[in-house]
DNA sequence: GTCGCAATAT
DNA sequence: AATATTGCGA
């Protein structure tokens, strides 16, 4: 196999097209296109600041030239793979009405609660659009995400909880099922660490893991509920979900009716947010 | 192709 | 430290 060139493989090569790489100009698509000096500049805000303040919009955060390539690297790379389709078992699992979740980037402040009605500020696909990068950030995983999985993991059972499952019962817009397979696997070490000091507390490098009880069904081989394999006939949450609904319609989704403040999380006890945004943590790092 | 797991990379 | 990626045998 051609080992990557490199990282994330852009291998434009089979198109056919007259193009070559993402990094060179389609230059077809550029006919047409207002040229540099008619574009607004990156530093300049699109709404002016009085009128911006009028209408209480939070200030738009400064671009880079790197966040726009970015993006169309991200748009690039989105038109090739415009796949998706799970098709997989369930017929049903197409419901790709998807009103939850979405991707941001903790750049700033993101992961606290302080951000008062914001969106993702950073990157430049905002999530009304099922964009997701290319060069994917790491995903973070928060008490809230964890908390989904673990939800999703114990309805399923242990035999049926799988990555490719579970990514499309947690119904997170952006979410892969590497991202899944990788904490599935930490959260299984988790689990069976955690059965062998049945007295001990999670210890400190844990913190994501313990945010969530482990279910009693998950500490125990038990065969898969078959009513959590129908979502047609999905019935009552043992566990309070929060601001994530179970919804009604017999699915998994999130309600994003307005706003999601994210939800600090400092201790718990608290059960009211919305808050099921996956992060990212976009990696200069 | 997907899964699971360990090793390894970032 | 937390995730991602990879390799390989089911």
């Amino acid at each position: 196999m051609g080992e990557e060139a490199g990282g994330y493989g852009f291998d434009f090569g089979g198109g056919g097209g007259g193009y070559g790489g993402y990094d060179g100009r389609v230059t077809e698509w550029e006919t047409g296109l207002p040229g540099c000096d008619e574009l607004t500049p990156l530093s300049q805000p699109l709404v002016p600041p009085g009128l911006a303040a009028a209408f209480r919009i939070p200030p738009e955060p400064g671009r880079t030239l790197l966040d726009v390539h970015r993006a169309s690297s991200a748009t690039v790379s989105r038109l090739r793979s415009t796949s998706s389709s799970p098709s997989s078992g369930n017929g049903h699992a197409g419901t790709h009405a998807n009103g939850g979740s979405f991707p941001s980037f903790p750049g700033k402040g993101a992961a606290a609660g302080d951000d008062s009605g914001n969106r993702d500020s950073n990157s430049a696909e905002s999530a009304g659009e099922k964009a997701a990068a290319t060069k994917r950030a790491r995903l973070v995983w928060t008490p809230q995400l964890h908390k989904r999985f673990v939800e999703v993991v114990a309805h399923l059972g242990i035999k049926s909880a799988v990555p490719k499952t579970i990514m499309q019962l947690m119904n997170v817009e952006g979410l892969t099922r590497e991202n899944v397979a990788s904490h599935l696997q930490k959260y299984r070490l988790y689990v069976k660490r955690m059965q062998g000091l049945s007295n001990e507390g999670p210890s400190a490098s844990d913190h994501i893991f313990a945010s969530t009880p482990v279910p009693p069904s998950l500490r125990e081989p038990q065969v898969p509920h078959a009513a959590a394999m129908a979502p047609a006939m999905y019935h009552h949450h043992p566990a309070p979900m929060g601001g994530v609904a179970a919804g009604h319609g017999g699915y998994y989704q999130q309600q994003h009716s307005g706003h999601a403040v994210y939800n600090g999380y400092g201790g718990h006890g608290h059960g009211g947010g919305v808050s099921t945004y996956p992060h990212y943590h976009h990696g200069d790092q």
